[in-house]
DNA sequence: TTTCATGTTCAGCA
DNA sequence: GTGCTGAACATGAA
């Protein structure tokens, strides 16, 4: 589920289906996911309650609920929903919310790897997990001043959440591949004219994601995501993708346009 | 049966 | 302090 274009609608359909409806209830169907708050807490600040803003930060979600708010984290499987009356929650349900109106808002997660809190104000919470500016909406200057600050490899860069928030491993391969960058390639060592060129790749890849809802047959041709699969060919020169692991993530790179 | 998976975090080591 | 590697988390799918 979870890279940026992905948390964005997540984010596109709750602010679309979910703000001003009065919550009834709440069923925690799985506690592992709760993220520092007890299901009494979560009772506490949703009952009765309504969301009235849905926002994003990197691959973190905010539902505003009373006077603070609810935090998600898709995690690895993670997804949420809304739900008319009539729908049954699906298998692997963590979280439910009922609506007064008979809907509701269902959290499931197969792998438990994401979670649900409650946070007070965005700024505290992005500051308190170390959260870098968000993928799409940082400049270039503060773009090039973060990344050029690391010596480490530029995928690990990328990754690095504390650096920027919201690039995931998909789209660190692709921005990569676009710019024709070796993701083993010393960040520091980029030239200006690299660095231009991810930064604006990166908004761009994002943004088109987002536009075709982040079904990878719907982009370009030239899109690594399109064909990222081993059996797939890099769609320049047809040659096969390699794959190499960074930080035990497997990484795909056409070693013939991606020179290290 | 084995390997892999769009994420995050932590221990251990150079 | 900086950076890297591997493992852990939980669970299904190929």
């Amino acid at each position: 589920m979870p890279e940026l274009p992905e948390v964005e609608l997540v984010r596109r359909h709750i602010k679309a289906m979910c703000l001003k409806r009065r919550i009834d209830s709440l069923e925690v169907l799985d506690s592992a996911i709760l993220d520092g708050v007890s299901i009494e807490q979560m009772h506490g600040e949703l009952d009765g309650h309504e969301f009235t803003r849905a926002e994003r930060h990197g691959k973190q979600l905010f539902l505003k609920i009373g006077k603070g708010w609810m935090t998600v984290h898709l995690g690895m499987t993670g997804n949420l929903t809304c739900m008319g009356a009539e729908h049954i929650p699906p298998r692997f349900t963590r979280l439910h919310v009922h609506f007064l109106d008979g809907g509701g808002l269902i959290y499931e997660d197969m792998r438990k790897f994401g979670s649900i809190g409650l946070a007070r104000t965005l700024s505290s919470f992005i500051e308190e997990r170390g959260l870098g500016p968000d993928a799409l909406n940082i400049d270039e200057d503060e773009f090039i001043d973060r990344v050029s600050r690391h010596k480490r490899n530029i995928k690990t860069v990328l990754l690095d959440q504390s650096v920027l928030a919201g690039v995931g491993n998909l789209y660190s391969d692709e921005i990569l591949f676009q710019c024709k960058i070796h993701p083993l390639a010393l960040s520091s060592s980029l030239s200006t004219m690299q660095m231009q060129c991810l930064h604006r790749e990166m908004q761009r890849i994002l943004k088109k994601s987002i536009q075709v809802m982040t079904d990878f047959d719907r982009l370009p041709k030239d899109y690594m995501l399109k064909n990222r699969r081993p059996s797939a060919h890099c769609p320049n020169d047809h040659g096969p993708w390699q794959t190499i692991k960074i930080n035990g993530r497997t990484t795909y790179l056409c070693p013939r346009c991606q020179r290290f």
